[in-house]
DNA sequence: CATCTAATATGATGATCGTCATTTCATTGC
DNA sequence: GCAATGAAATGACGATCATCATATTAGATG
């Protein structure tokens, strides 16, 4: 080999960074394929020697996008409170809402994915799940086990819906309402 | 005037239906002006004696099907027990979840909207003030008013987030939960 | 230092994008 | 039935899309 071995790998890796992002940002249709290997430092060409379609980088950017999810609310919810409480600040905050490139993933794609390859909503349902056990874990244990799961996806779906309609909408004040209020849904949700 | 007056009126009628569905169904940037075209049963050409631009039409579009959404929610809140149980059981059902082309608009396009001109999101944003007075209106009239739109906010973020995650997900048990999740946790909201 | 080859760049493919100028056609008023 | 006119069709614009074949170049190996 010519290239330091491992110097391939690297370089896929930062386009499949570049592409986490821009595909948060944008979304998936809003990109191109030139752009995103731009952004990593390429020209377009050499694209298809790291993947095989424009699908199989989506692919690995969700599972590298909804990783950093996951990594980031562990460490939002260990800083403050450890509770779900805690946790629904953290996502539900205006650096959150204001800079989607480098947040939740399902947030900024979910109605998107819905209409992509298997493969791909598998990697995200996957990644998904463990969220779910992320929030489940913080949830009083008093709850009935057949319960606990079921009301960490409605406390998740209320908080990346709260985002995202905190996002769509023209009025910075109903904006930050809609996000107060997605924070003490989750905290009513995660009792009794 | 040469054509039947109204004509062109209800000829602009049937393109933002087809924009209308086809928006919601592929996404703003799925679609082509084109193809929103064929499906009004036209060709592309005169599309810009009705529209200003693409995104005129989408903004148009975002109106009918935000109305459409709202009628649709009054309804079936009317035909079953006119309470948020009730709604909720009606926006999470199988047949919702199946055909987003027909659905609500802010579940399939929320995302989306937020990286629109700023007149799109101002259209969507008095609908979706309409939904959340829709929702409040059924909330316990025991709920301090200030709390109270809040909490319809936040019910419907979890209900529209429900409705995308069991879209995108990859595993019809997993999404047949996140359903069920989601009317249990819009049940929870609107007590106490 | 020269050679070899993997990694990237160049440049082109046909398709589709939004947009618009021009032409054709349908319908109504005379 | 003819002329006037408004609506829709034709066809093209340059840009960008995903994809790929070919050329170049970087850098470790001998």
């Amino acid at each position: 080999m010519r290239y330091a071995k491992g110097h391939k790998e690297s370089t896929r890796e930062r386009i499949v960074q570049a592409a986490s992002r821009r595909f948060r940002q944008d979304g998936a249709e809003g990109v191109g394929v030139a752009a995103l290997m731009a952004e990593a430092g390429l020209t377009h060409g050499g694209f298809y020697s790291h993947f095989d379609s424009k699908e199989a980088l989506l692919r690995a950017a969700v599972e590298d996008s909804m990783t950093q999810t996951l990594d980031e609310l562990t460490r939002l919810a260990k800083r403050y409170g450890d509770d779900v409480t805690a946790l629904a600040r953290g996502y539900l905050h205006h650096q959150h809402r204001d800079h989607p490139e480098s947040g939740c993933a399902a947030a900024a794609l979910a109605p998107e994915l819905a209409r992509h390859a298997p493969d791909t909503r598998a990697v995200f349902t996957v990644r998904l799940q463990a969220l779910f056990k992320l929030i489940e874990a913080r949830l009083p244990p008093t709850l009935p086990a057949a319960q606990r799961r079921e009301r960490s996806m409605a406390i998740f779906a209320a908080l990346m819906g709260s985002l995202q309609l905190a996002r769509a909408v023209d009025d910075a004040a109903l904006s930050e309402r809609i996000l107060q209020g997605g924070i003490h849904a989750a905290t009513i949700l995660a009792l009794k």
